[in-house]
DNA sequence: CGACCTATTGAATTCTATCAATTCTCGTGG
DNA sequence: CCACGAGAATTGATAGAATTCAATAGGTCG
């Protein structure tokens, strides 16, 4: 029966259409990033705040931290949650360093359905692929408060003139994104709605401690059930089973924008995650074999 | 009774099994792309072949070619059918020019399941988000009998230094791979198997356009099935299903290594596609809304 | 009067249940 | 490696209740 309905013209959509979704309100506290320290400055580093951490383990696997990065970091700007920071087919050239604060980039398709292609935390770049073209290619959209630095193409190509180590990491950055994106692809494509939960989950968790955020017992974490759903190709109803056989068998919880780690070790190994493809040091973007 | 099996700690693996499926073997004629000629030099470019049509593509959208882009084109390789390129924890700094044949990029999962992450035809970057990095963080197999230039990451940062043509091309050739990423993420977490076929199918015609391969009504494509499924998240005997509707509803034919698009504006309805994220110059990396 | 705490209320989110169907697994043959 | 069929199961669609949250109004105490 169902074999009959995978027909090359589907007389409807059969699966995810939920226009709501994609528009609904997002309701979280403008001042979510309080819950975490804005300036972890290390001593001596080009950058202060989290994009200076990424600064810095880049330094520490062999990359020359470009000098010039500061000159770019001029522009600070402020959204207030669900405001749209980027939309596709706006004019390119421009893309933010996230300072605080969360933002996702997400493309809708024609029933209405969304697809998150990542979140950014602090330390990250939303819409870098959008930076060196004319038009965005996504959308993008703060979850939380966001405070991010605008960095515009012209800049970039004028520091990256006189300063080489600032288009090899920039080139790092970009590649670094492409792992994540890599990653995504694998969750969605071969792992089981679990795996794909508990591995995203660990992403993340890994994702912050790099900012400098969160600690080895949990995260805050401003995704609702909806915005994990789109996330990781699952509806939020299935989210929600997931998540309550996640903290039923005591391995994680999610509760009031914070995720408890209850049982790391065992949850990486139902992920099957290894953190190496976030650290850009290890032996690639699964796990080990 | 689905629901009870969901649980964090699944009994075995549910989805996606087929140990086979990573390690079969590739048949592929070896000299498959003497299907198409070789050499498709334009006339006064700074590159021959299909690399040079994406460098003049590149020139054409404001971008200004690099001038030591040649100067890294020196070293050719061959790889015959099936061979690694390049394995998840070799040494990295590497990449490859592919100016004949096709390869892909993947990982493979504890299970035994393979992803494909993505797909080189001639003229693509193969290991480029590997080439910044001490190790390489995935996999690279030839498919068909390859030609392709290796690019050393030394040579590549001595170019910059001195051209920054050359690391504003790099930086728009990884955003580009990122846009094609995050249409594959589209695709698995959010279109069904036939508009998930129908997309890539699409999206191959388009880029070997681009490369200078293939007609209106076709294209050479070595994929086979159960390379098709492990780049779209599905089982190779699904990908069979979807790839019967399309041919029974008249839409496309995948027969001996070609693809005949029987009715290209329909297909196109079905998936949804727009062809903008592959140029890097349109309306983003979905259908229009 | 102002600061602070306590209801109230409406909306957004979470959670649960049931049914449907897309997709996977297994098996067999070409 | 392709093709096809039968059965199983993960996941989606839909609907509704329970819960949490944010904002506001009202009340108490200093």
């Amino acid at each position: 029966m169902g074999r009959e309905q995978s027909s090359a013209t589907p007389k409807g959509p059969r699966r995810h259409t939920p226009p709501a979704e994609a528009t609904r309100n997002l309701r979280l506290a403008a001042d979510f990033h309080a819950a975490y320290p804005p300036e972890l400055t290390g001593d001596g580093v080009l950058v202060p705040g989290p994009f200076g951490l990424k600064l810095e383990r880049y330094a520490l696997q062999g990359g020359r931290p470009p000098r010039s990065i500061r000159s770019l970091m001029a522009h600070k700007r402020t959204f207030e949650p669900g405001v749209q920071v980027m939309q596709q087919g706006d004019a390119g050239g421009v893309a933010y360093i996230i300072e605080q604060g969360w933002t996702f980039s997400s493309s809708v398709l024609r029933n209405g359905s969304r697809q998150i292609l990542d979140v950014q935390v602090p330390g990250d770049v939303a819409g870098l692929q959008s930076l060196p073209v004319p038009t965005a290619a996504n959308d993008v959209t703060a979850i939380t408060k966001v405070h991010a630095f605008e960095i515009q193409l012209d800049a970039v190509m004028d520091a990256i003139s006189s300063d080489a180590d600032l288009a090899a990491f920039i080139f790092w950055l970009a590649a670094r994104q492409n792992d994540v994106a890599s990653v995504r692809i694998i969750d969605i494509g071969r792992r089981t709605s679990v795996e794909r939960v508990a591995h995203f989950i660990l992403e993340l968790a890994t994702r912050l401690r790099l900012a400098g955020i969160g600690t080895d017992s949990g995260f805050p974490c401003p995704l609702t059930q909806y915005l994990l759903g789109d996330a990781l190709g699952l509806t939020s109803v299935h989210v929600n089973r997931v998540l309550r056989d996640l903290r039923t068998s005591g391995l994680a919880h999610h509760q009031r924008g914070w995720i408890s780690l209850l049982n790391a070790s065992e949850l990486s190994a139902v992920a099957g995650f290894s953190s190496a493809y976030l650290r850009g040091t290890g032996t690639g973007c699964t796990d080990a074999m």
